[in-house]
DNA sequence: GTATGTGAACCACTTCACAGCA
DNA sequence: TGCTGTGAAGTGGTTCACATAC
């Protein structure tokens, strides 16, 4: 199997399993690119094109099977099974992930929280007992996370991320505004609304060009 | 001035911003192209080339003037001012965003919480006084908001878009998981952890190839 | 007849490499 | 000498268009 696959494309395919599963509870049995592509803003060829890459799905005249489809999605990027993740921050922030209820849905559950506040080490916050970042070695072992969601503060964020990729977490979601590092074999995202406020601001600031 | 800005070039200038924040905080009067891509994971012909786009703002054999470049950037990026926005959906993410602490710093301020069950409306949250969705017709020609942000269900994220929409929102930061329809001179930016996370699985799903 | 899968053509962004300026 | 600004070259992703299969 192939090992040229543009991220872009790997970064689309949970949008086209988001839709399926919409369309899937919808009752729907068939869809064909056309469709698909209409409700998410893509050219039908693109979404035919992303999947070439791993297989064919489709039958021509016809279109997709929802399921199939789905399943096939699922398989491919590895959301088959649970995640467990680890969330280093338990303040304003990382409470509100902790709360967040649209991870349990897709399979990934926070199996452990840390702080660097004593004052907030051994709080209960939903139903996980907060531990200090001083124990994230000797924890992280049993916890089998591979996954880790970083919500401390700027100042903070890098050292806590070296230590995450030290415990061999392999897929950071950062919550932090920084442009993080991490070795080539661990994978970041950022989430940062801000940077996406700014970016909007570009276009509508007078009347702006629209692109 | 151009009209043909790609908008990836747009998505970076708040990167860049960020990063020159940052230097100045720290004292820095002078930064090169070099240094700024090597924090930034970007190649410095990268952020020259972007630059390009807008001005001359560099020195020859010197770099760019930290303070000088920021300003410029807040300029163009249209952030030179304060931004009200409005949020609509005051639940768990709701409320996690109305005291979200990263918006202020950076100037964008929320100026009116709406939601559409009864047992919310007229709670006072974070200083605001929670108002009815059936409200913002009325409401927003007062309110002077162009952003909006969307925090309901999936399930009514569309039709609370299209209601933004009608009262002239020019620009909506989308927390809801789906794929939302805007006319073009209306900018979306979804921000959907969940689609960060199942994009990482698909590469650490089995000792899996790095990029 | 209809919609997929895919090489080929196209387009857009990135990187190169160097002239030009401090 | 050192680093910017930028045409030109290169690269990678998107779209086209049609043979293929149902």
């Amino acid at each position: 199997m192939a090992l040229e696959i543009p991220e872009v494309v790997i970064d689309r395919l949970p949008i086209y399993t988001r839709a399926l599963a919409l369309l899937q509870r919808q009752g729907r049995n068939v869809v064909n690119s056309q469709e698909l592509g209409g409700r998410l803003g893509v050219t039908p060829a693109q979404i035919r094109k992303d999947l070439s890459y791993f297989g064919r799905f489709g039958k021509q005249g016809r279109g997709y099977n929802v399921k199939r489809l789905l399943e096939e999605l699922h398989q491919i990027l590895g959301i088959t099974r649970e995640w467990s993740m680890v969330l280093v921050g338990v303040g304003q922030l990382g409470r509100a992930i902790l709360g967040y209820d649209g991870f349990a849905p897709q399979g990934f559950r926070i199996v452990a929280a840390f702080d660097v506040d004593p004052d907030i080490v051994g709080d209960m916050v939903n139903g996980l007992e907060v531990k200090s970042v001083a124990q994230l070695q000797d924890e992280m072992p049993d916890l089998d996370a591979q996954i880790a969601i970083v919500a401390v503060p700027a100042a903070n964020a890098q050292e806590v991320i070296d230590a995450l990729v030290e415990c061999g977490v392999k897929a950071i979601l950062n919550y932090a505004p920084i442009a993080a590092h991490a070795p080539p074999d661990v994978r970041i995202r950022d989430i940062d609304p801000v940077l996406g406020l700014q970016s909007m601001t570009f276009y509508i600031k007078e009347g702006g060009t629209t692109s």
